[in-house]
Parts: structure tokens; C-alpha cells; sequence
RNA sequence: GGAGGAAUGGCAGAGCGGUUUAAUGCACCGGUCUUGAAAACCGACGUACUGAAAGGUACCGGGGGUUCGAAUCCCUCUUCCUCCGCCA
């Protein structure tokens, strides 16, 4: 969520970003909006402020009349005081409103997107920034989809998942099995040895929580829901992992805040069916660790850098053909101030697949989640970044699909400790 | 799930209708003293909104109510503690 003030003081340059975000020139109306109802809010408040100070003032004096005996001088005072309370329950009423509409019309507006994001409206406007310039794998002439290999041997099966849960919830079984729990391991040392503090969050969330990260009003059809206890199940550890500091007022020095969490990922991804979701492509449940960041603004984009090169050396341990994309305005997501998608080669699919995506939210869930540090002049909000480190559903597509042999699935040496085994 | 108790500033803990603009202690910060430190003493010590400032207003777990006036009384929700039941 923007701040009101941030609106006023970059209203310009706020329109420019939103366009560049798809925003239709008529929508951008709910920006000025805003600053109405903001305009709006401060009379109220300035107006029931002093009401109430009137009245707090009358009734210290009845409080002095009765000690003092005046009893019909109080009981008369009294009598005033009270039409002061028809004043104040209207008044209290309307900035109630007035800051509910206002906080309505913020939700609807997405971050601002920073200087370096480039225009464009879908994901194939997104830039290249960096492209992958080595080899890309060669594969034996029967090469096949990872969804097949999974099938011959016995790595994962779509089938088990539909008998037990529905479309989209693979079982993963002995190797396979194995695999998916090497690589969470791997990644989480990773974290670690990058200074990461490891959490082990709930994987059910309430509103405030889904919330503050930016989840909510946005994307509610994206999670899963829990009708009967009102809790959401996490569409990513972002949502608990960045909630751990709601609230919390931090000291400078208590900056970069490190913290990386494996969870299972919950996605409803309602509407999405065909080629492009077959196999691991798109499923409904897969697994993922991520790093997630608060740091000092002047530090951010210094940060999101790091977070970059930390992803960078993990699938470069894992030998996978990678690049970088820079999310163009329109596919940019409504907390985002400036996103990259690390895209890996699957090279029987023949396609690139987004695995991490890395991102500064600058104040944006900052300013939600009341997270701020203390300085001279007052508390200024904080900066969150987070990143997937990775996601494993399409890095396990991709391994399977890339190191194919004759003579089996030759698992990368970095993961070699972890599976207990070198070849599928 | 049932019965009882509780929730106050970073922590401990008073206050139970009007000098609460929340006592007191501890912690933290600044100062005096000291070669330095400790001790002692002095001072400052929350968040938010509003205002150029002085100041004003709100906040004692959340929400609602009673009252001229609520940390204090009432209702409700949440969380925690104790006991019972169930249980990995």
C-alpha cells in the first residue's frame, strides 16, 4: 500500500508508473481520489479533535463543580455536555467512513514501478537481462519430457495425486521422493551459508497476515481458503516469513534482517489447463525455499543484487542453463516495485521455465505491515525484498529433462551427498 | 470440547468512574563525578493522526455499549494460564 503522502508528493511521476503498468488513462482518477478522501479525512479528524477537546475540557470542569459542591451549576453544565455527544458520534462516524473508503481506494493501486522497469504488457515485453550464452544441452535422439521419464522410473505420479487430492497434487515416490527432499536441503544450506536465519513457519495463514504481504484484497482466488476457521493455506513462505516482523519497530543497525524458510506452496491457479501445464509445468502444491529480506531503503537495490548472484550460484551448481528476465510493467506484480524471473532450460520441452523470481517491494508491504526503524527525526518505513531460492517443481523438470542419458538421469555432483545416489 | 482465572509502556508491576497529561522499579539513552569503569546523583525515555510551531486528539489485547467523563462498569471476540476430557 502507497502512502498518502508519497501519492501527494509523486503524483506525476505515480500516473507515468501506473501506465506503464497497463493502467487505462480513465483509472487513474483513483489516484486523485485518494488525496480527496485524504483532504477529507484530515478536516474530519481536525474537526473531532477539537470537538473532543472541548468536551474533555467541560467535563474536567463538572468533575471540579461537584468536589466543590456546585451540584446545579455541574447538573446544568452537564446538561451543554451532552449535546456535544450527538456532535462527536456523527463525526466519528463519518472519519470512520471516510478512512475506510480511503483505505479501499489504496488497496486498489498498485506499487509504483521503479525507473529501470520497462514498459510493455504481457510477458513476452519482459527484457532479457542477461542471456544465457553457453551450451545448451544435447540430448540423446529419444529424449523425452520429463512427465515421461517420471512414469518409467517411478519418480512421481499425476495419477496417484488425482486419486487422492485432484489435478495438480503429484505424489512423489523413492527416488523421486528422494530427489525433491536433496534439493530442499541443498538450497536451504545455501541460504544458510549466505547468512539466511532458517524459520520453519505455519503453512495456514489468517486475513491480517495475507494481507499485510499484499495477498489480499488482490489475489484472493489465488490461495486456497479454509472456510470454517477463516485461515488461508500460503501460495509461498513470503506471507508467514515477512509477517514475523508486522509490527515490529526495528534499530538501524538491526539491518540487512535475513531470513529463509522451506515450505510447501498452495495455488489455486484456477483456469489454467493444456500443454503448458502438463507435467510439473503447473501444479497446484510444490515445494520451495525462499529468502526473504528487510533492509534499509538506501540499501535495497544493493540487496536485490545479492539476491540475484545468490540465485545465480545455485543453478550454476546445478549445471542448469538459466537466464534473467526484467519484468516489464504489465506483468509486474501489484507489490512489486522492480521483479526479476530466472528462467531455466528444459530441454525436451524445448522451453524456458520461470524458477525464482526475485523482487523489491521497497515500502510498499512495509507500510502494511507497520515494519519500520527508528531514526532521528521519527520511524521511517522499512524496505522488503524476497526471492525464490529455489522453487522445485520445474528445477526438478528441468534436471530430469537436461541430463537424460543412455545410460540414465545423471544427477548434477553438487546434489550427489544430498540423494545418496548419482544416476536415475 | 468443559470449568475457572488473566491480558496495562522494552520488562516487572500499581491503578477498579473525574488532580492518570498511566505511579513505582528495572532496562536503555544523555549528563555530572572519575585516569577509565562501577556506584551515586540529575535529566530524557512510547506509537499514530493533526499543526509552521505552541499545542490538540487517540491508543491500557480487539470490537461494541453505559456515562457529561472509562485503563477502571457492562456485552462480545481473541489470546494466554490452571484444572478436566481427547489426542500425534
Amino acid at each position: 500500500m502507497l502512502r498518502t503522502s508519497f501519492i501527494r508528493e509523486n503524483l506525476a511521476q505515480l500516473k507515468a508508473g501506473l501506465l506503464k503498468r497497463n493502467f487505462k488513462e480513465e483509472d487513474l482518477q483513483i489516484v486523485d481520489q485518494t488525496l480527496v478522501l485524504d483532504d477529507q479525512r484530515k478536516a474530519l479528524q481536525t474537526e473531532l479533535d477539537s470537538t473532543l477537546a472541548t468536551r474533555n475540557q467541560l467535563s474536567g470542569q463538572i468533575g471540579d463543580l461537584f468536589k466543590s459542591g456546585q451540584k446545579d451549576k455541574a447538573t446544568e453544565l452537564r446538561q451543554e455536555v451532552s449535546e456535544l455527544k450527538e456532535k462527536v458520534a456523527v463525526l466519528e462516524q463519518d472519519l470512520k467512513n471516510t478512512v475506510e473508503e480511503l483505505r479501499q481506494a489504496l488497496y486498489t493501486i498498485p506499487n509504483m514501478p521503479h525507473e529501470s522497469v520497462p514498459a510493455g504488457n504481457t510477458d513476452e515485453d519482459n527484457e532479457v537481462f542477461k542471456a544465457w550464452d553457453g551450451p545448451l544441452p544435447q540430448l540423446p535422439e529419444n529424449a523425452r519430457p520429463h512427465w515421461e521419464l517420471a512414469k518409467e522410473k517411478d519418480l512421481f505420479d499425476l495419477e496417484l495425486g488425482v486419486k487422492i487430492t485432484g489435478s495438480g497434487f503429484p505424489l512423489y515416490r523413492g527416488k523421486g521422493a528422494r530427489l525433491q527432499r536433496a534439493l530442499i536441503n541443498f538450497f536451504l544450506d545455501e541460504a544458510a551459508a549466505a547468512g539466511y536465519e532458517e524459520i520453519v513457519p505455519p503453512h495456514l495463514v489468517n486475513e491480517e497476515t495475507a494481507t499485510a504481504t499484499g495477498q489480499l484484497p488482490d489475489k484472493e482466488g489465488q490461495m486456497y481458503y479454509v472456510n470454517e476457521d477463516d485461515l488461508y493455506l500460503i501460495p509461498t513462505a513470503e506471507v508467514p516469513v515477512t509477517n514475523v516482523y508486522r509490527d515490529v519497530i526495528l534499530n538501524e543497525e538491526d539491518f540487512p534482517i535475513k531470513m529463509t524458510a522451506y515450505t510447501p506452496c498452495f495455488r489455486r491457479e484456477a483456469g489454467s489447463y493444456g500443454a503448458h501445464v502438463r507435467g510439473l509445468n503447473r501444479v497446484h502444491q510444490f515445494d520451495k525455499v525462499e529468502i526473504v529480506q528487510l533492509q534499509h531503503p538506501d540499501k535495497s537495490y544493493e540487496t536485490l543484487q545479492q539476491m540475484l548472484k545468490h540465485v545465480e550460484g545455485i543453478l550454476q551448481k546445478l549445471e542448469l542453463p538459466y537466464r534473467i528476465l526484467r519484468l516489464c510493467g504489465g506483468d509486474l506484480g501489484f507489490t512489486s516495485a522492480l521483479t526479476f524471473d530466472f528462467e531455466v532450460y528444459s530441454a525436451a520441452q524445448d522451453r524456458w521455465l520461470e524458477v525464482s523470481s526475485v523482487s523489491n517491494f521497497e515500502d510498499f508491504q512495509a507500510n502494511r505491515l507497520k515494519l519500520r526503524y527508528r531514526t532521528d527525526k521519527g520511524t521511517q518505513l522499512a524496505h522488503t525484498l524476497n526471492g525464490s531460492a529455489l522453487a522445485l517443481a520445474r528445477i526438478y523438470a528441468a534436471l530430469l529433462e537436461n541430463n537424460q542419458t543412455n545410460d540414465g538421469i545423471v544427477l548434477p555432483k553438487v546434489l550427489h551427498s544430498y540423494t545418496g545416489f548419482t544416476t536415475i
